[in-house]
DNA sequence: TTTAGCACTCATCCTTCCTGAGTGCTAAAG
DNA sequence: CTTTAGCACTCAGGAAGGATGAGTGCTAAA
């Protein structure tokens, strides 16, 4: 059944008033608010019927009405006004990505302080690998006679690197053999390619160098665990206590370590971030986990390439600015998506001195 | 002026009950409490006294009596019986430092999200440069004919990488062309010894590929700058809503907000931790910093080597367990300066399969 | 110097009351 | 059939007024 006009308007109007001042909306602030000549009585009875088909909840009874999860929904669906970012602001979000973007591997976890920054909201960041990751390359750097670096770039090209020390001297020479000895045996090779007898079999190949293989192999191994177990990030989380929803401590300490266990997070939000590819709102009750169940989220992914996939979002309570937030969620995504996608230039700044 | 015996005993009492309680503690659990055989009454005369001389105060006439920050630096000072982390317990610190300590620039995070775990208290860890530092060696790493990685390692082992992305070809030959020139011209400089002139220069020599030179200094610079202006992390925020000073959510927030200025955090710690060099407290009002006036900082500082101090502390109410606290601070602080000081042996774990 | 006793203070809790925003319903007007 | 005016009703939230009890300071006796 369709709504008429005139509950589509006042329904809008109640959910923007209370996204703005996250106080019930009574029927004489709607009259004069929603641009409808009509008395508050009408305005009454239409928000009655409102409530019974569920967009509309009362606090109390002599409260005014506030939006129901439902009646969210219907706002995002239909009536929400998409809201452009001006020119001005869209450039400003894509200097600041382009001069955040330093290394690959913090791209998301920046991204994620970025968002929360713009939207004052808690946001999240994560990666989700679509494919197997495979190491590309191994560089061993010399550091002093006793100790090397590890230098480890996958195939999605996030380079990490450990210092390994050692209880004996080590020659650059010894160093070159192993480099080319873990560059022949296990490059291209996913994680559970990465056996424990191919391990023994290059360490023998290698004679007797304390094991090295098997700790730098070791290494590459955890950080292949760790990328396509996709980290999370959450940043900004203390932006909860902006809002009144989160003014009982109790309630905003629950959501805060619950924002803080990177696993469950992930997990709750893997799915349906993956799913559209457009920016995307979970309301309340939508939300699978429990924890969830009374805030809103809102994702969006990008295309690092190379079959990794990135999400960032927001959560905030119920009444949370949608439209807004979904805009320039929206903006950074498709600004990291053409960070990743396009050739970098020189640019255009002709050089940078402080 | 010394306090009797009788006083200071009392004085511990109240400290340390008020601690565990966080309510302010009166004449009569004192009289049990204290291990003293005298009365309530007699209490009471001495509690005046303390009250007279600063180290108590009364939030109000019919409540019991809580330290003044005085009161907490006597009784760190003095009072205080070291707490001894069991054998166990410094085990499983050590353990899980040796596990976590990837890669050599986020040991600093790491540290910091232990302590944070460890103690139940927001931490933020820190690493203050006490001399130049140069860069070591560059490496190009080419990722597909459009664009390459660079590594850049500096003299305190710290190695960071970037992908850059080219609107034309390059070839191997070439990119090894400019690692050398890079390696030439720019290894063992300072920062204000990479000017733009020796930019221009090394340029010229590389002919023309594209500003590449440039672009890869600017990235070797920024690394240099980041870490000699030492990055700060905070981790666990959300645990000031865990004690009951804070249940005034604007308070919390305002602390929550002032951690997360990471700059400033830096400028109000760094002097204090590089003065002593084992564990330091700061009580309430010995802070400079005017939004840390009403919380105690406990820091402690462990030597990266190579002319780096690291700096881990934890934030919290006054009414903190110092000894706890410290105790468990100085393990980790320890641990760390051990990890840097000391090759690191293949373990004696033999091989780890999951 | 210590202790018992007593009057006094004051935060906290509970109850009660009041106010006003907002409702639902009814009956008249359009 | 829809809209409006009017009115009785509800109920959260704040203000005001005790009552409670933990804890104090002081005095006078041991």
């Amino acid at each position: 059944m369709e709504l008429s006009e005139r509950k589509k308007k006042i329904l809008r109007a109640v959910v923007e008033s209370y996204i703005q001042t996250a106080e019930p909306v009574g029927s004489k602030a709607l009259a004069e608010l929603a641009g409808l000549k009509v008395s508050s009585a009408t305005i009454r009875n239409e928000l009655a019927d409102l409530t019974e088909l569920g967009f509309l909840e009362q606090p109390h009874t002599s409260a005014g009405r506030i939006p129901s999860p439902q009646g969210y929904r219907l706002y995002v669906n239909e009536l929400m006004e998409e809201q452009r970012l001006s020119l001005e602001e869209t450039k400003q979000i894509n200097e600041a990505l382009h001069l955040k973007m330093q290394e690959l591997d913090k791209v998301i976890g920046q991204a994620g302080r970025m968002v929360s920054q713009l939207t004052n909201y808690p946001a999240f960041a994560m990666a989700e690998g679509v494919r197997r990751l495979t190491i590309k390359r191994f560089d061993l750097i010399l550091v002093d006679s006793a100790s090397f670096i590890a230098v480890v770039m996958t195939d999605s090209s996030v380079v990490k690197n450990k210092l390994f020390r050692l209880p004996a001297e080590l020659s650059e020479p010894q160093l070159q053999l192993l480099t080319t000895l873990l560059n022949t045996a296990f490059v291209g090779k996913t994680l559970d390619q990465l056996t424990p007898e191919l391990m023994r079999v290059a360490e023998h190949a290698a004679g007797s160098s304390y094991g090295l293989i098997s700790l730098v192999v070791s290494f590459a191994m955890e950080v292949l665990d760790a990328l396509e177990n996709g980290a999370v990030y959450t940043v900004g989380a203390s932006h909860i206590l902006d809002h009144p929803e989160y003014q009982d401590v109790g309630k905003a300490q629950k959501l805060m370590s619950y924002l803080s266990e990177d696993r469950s997070l992930a997990q709750a939000l893997a799915l349906p971030a993956l799913e559209g590819d457009d920016t995307k709102i979970l309301i309340g009750p939508e939300n699978v986990a429990d924890e969830l169940k009374d805030t809103s989220v809102v994702l969006a992914s990008y295309d690092i390439g190379d079959g990794m996939k990135g999400v960032i979002g927001v959560v905030g309570p119920t009444r949370m600015d949608y439209a807004r937030v979904a805009a320039k969620l929206s903006c950074v995504a498709d600004g990291l998506s053409k960070l990743f996608g396009q050739p970098e230039l020189p640019p255009v700044t002709p050089e940078k001195e402080e």
